[in-house]
DNA sequence: AATGAATGAGGATTCATTCAT
DNA sequence: GATGAATGAATCCTCATTCAT
């Protein structure tokens, strides 16, 4: 029998660098929709699959879990930063892009309690240094003699509104989100996504 | 099917039936800590081994994960009824016994929270009936006229103070939990285990 | 869930795609010799090994033992389907073919009796299919007027050579057969294998 | 707290060596029903539970599956050797007592193919044992000149006939055996059980 | 740069067998 | 003599990670 030494079968089409970027963001989408649907413990082979990619590109981009998971909350991180640097920026204005984040990403919240997480001690040091980002985000537009202006009452709020925004739908969690903020005695912005 | 092979060395101490209550109660006190240590996702074989029983015996004791997690939180449920039993019980005591378990039992948190959590529908499933029983407890003692007699906020506040109780120590914990209960604006009373 | 924890030692050779089907027809291989000297019951670990792959690779190309056994089956049946098939194929000839596997395939007898086999009611549901391609094939070259020709002694007969071949040596097995097909008064072709 | 020297629960009647003959009945007629509903590899436990005993009876009595099996077997053999042995008995009229036992005991069947059954070669060889006492039974009523009097004729057909007896009904596994005995061109007596 | 097969450790689960009571 | 809990080896199966192509 001769020896074949091409493939029968055509190798898929290697795009080149452009397709990084591509595969980059489908493999994050792909990880927010898992993470969302199965858990943080979800299987990483289950992302690549959904972003279409081989496993191999998924470990490429994100070494390990850790990476992946923080590169899902990247953007939500920063919509909030972005929200506070905003020129005409209000407390309130952040908090409710933030509650909208808690309310769209499940993961997102995950992260939140992440530092009580058993188990996982990677994700929660690098959950830890997000939750700072957050605070420093906020308090940056905290106003002066504001009911959480005392030093652990704003993570502590956030918290703890995480931990509300709980049910099946969109409209149910934002509900829910609103309502505790209202039994915080907080004012909350509209409720909306940030910028791009 | 292959036969197992006899054993050549000698077998541990066969204690009769008379271990099943010790070997039940090891099983539930190892499921605790390691469920704290490492989150409802740890082996169920080191609940084994930190028990220093046989897999088959904490298979026999508890059929699945569910089974483990529930014979850990039922003692934490069954506390707080207890306390919303007793004759004098007041809303602000209830709190305060529920408040200890906040913070002495990770896993009873975790399962406070098991509806977001993705996966496991089956202890999800579980912990939604044990959250009901711990509302209805602390209703029977809610004073008419409360900051949390509305529908949904008794069940959100708990939720969100139990967000809220993270940290190393267990006096970090319950500082934070008083922090929460005073954010909210409800008054506890002594945070306390109840009767034996 | 623990994270797995990477392996000190070197890791043995990847031969990458080009190995899949080799490692597939090692495994089929294993398998027909696994389930010969060991029945349909052996651990499917023990495939794995004789075929000198890591049990993941058998779980790949083979979910669950039902397609294990059937992968080990197929060839079989094809074959009998294409001795059906030639263009000279007389009963006899086919019937010579049917023989031959049952004298080398252990299993295949195993499974054209698995209707009968408590429990493993997949590979029972499956092992009719096969039964019926067989049957199929048969027919098809079965002469009018045959003996065997009523509607169940086909099959009936066929299960009943089965039932004859046993003994440990090729040739005591094929003894066995052809005195079970004299006793049915049925003349059969060269036992022998079909094209390759 | 005092220690209860003695037991709170009651202990299970022991009703003395009377039980044992009972238990051990009830034993066999459990794994005549579990061999026949789940195959001869069923968990031995299930014939204790079935049976209304504990583990250890079983084990008292049936130190091993092999021995399990052949307590189940013994009285399918020991009927038909009865059978020969009556007064009048005839060559049909054993092979009718025969073929009762092929269509009621599942186990029985099993057993006759045991010497093909790959692994448990313990079973494989109390199997033939009793695969030999049937022929002598058998043997001893075959008349002279008889289809089957050629030394290998007689258990090949056997043998045969028990792989024919398959069908969820008795009816059906009935109208088999009788089929293939046709087939085999031999002369059946009445298909019925023999004395009690 | 992508693919996807292979590896193999680890965790879940079952069951034969023993033995204190 | 009976009970049934305990043991733990063996099997099944999953998935993180590597790597030839």
């Amino acid at each position: 029998m001769m020896e074949h030494t091409g493939r029968d079968g055509r190798r898929p089409a290697n795009d080149g660098p452009k397709a990084a970027a591509r595969n980059r963001a489908a493999l994050v989408t792909a990880a927010r929709e898992i993470f969302a649907e199965h858990g943080l413990e979800a299987p990483l082979s289950a992302i690549a699959r959904r972003a279409g990619v081989g496993q191999g590109v998924l470990y490429r981009h994100f070494p390990d879990r850790t990476a992946a998971v923080a590169a899902v909350l990247e953007e939500n991180v920063r919509q909030i930063e972005q929200a506070a640097e905003a020129e005409d920026a209000t407390f309130a204005g952040v908090l409710g892009v933030l509650t909208w984040h808690l309310i769209e990403s499940a993961a997102f919240i995950g992260l939140l309690h992440a530092d009580r997480a058993a188990g996982r001690s990677d994700i929660r040091a690098h959950a830890l240094g997000l939750s700072e980002r957050v605070e420093r985000a906020l308090r940056r537009r905290l106003p002066g003699g504001h009911r959480l202006s005392a030093v652990n009452d704003l993570v502590l709020s956030v918290a703890m509104v995480s931990a509300a925004v709980t049910g099946p739908t969109r409209e149910e969690r934002e509900r829910r989100a609103l309502a505790a903020w209202r039994l915080l005695g907080v004012e909350v912005g509209p409720v909306r996504a940030f910028g791009g």
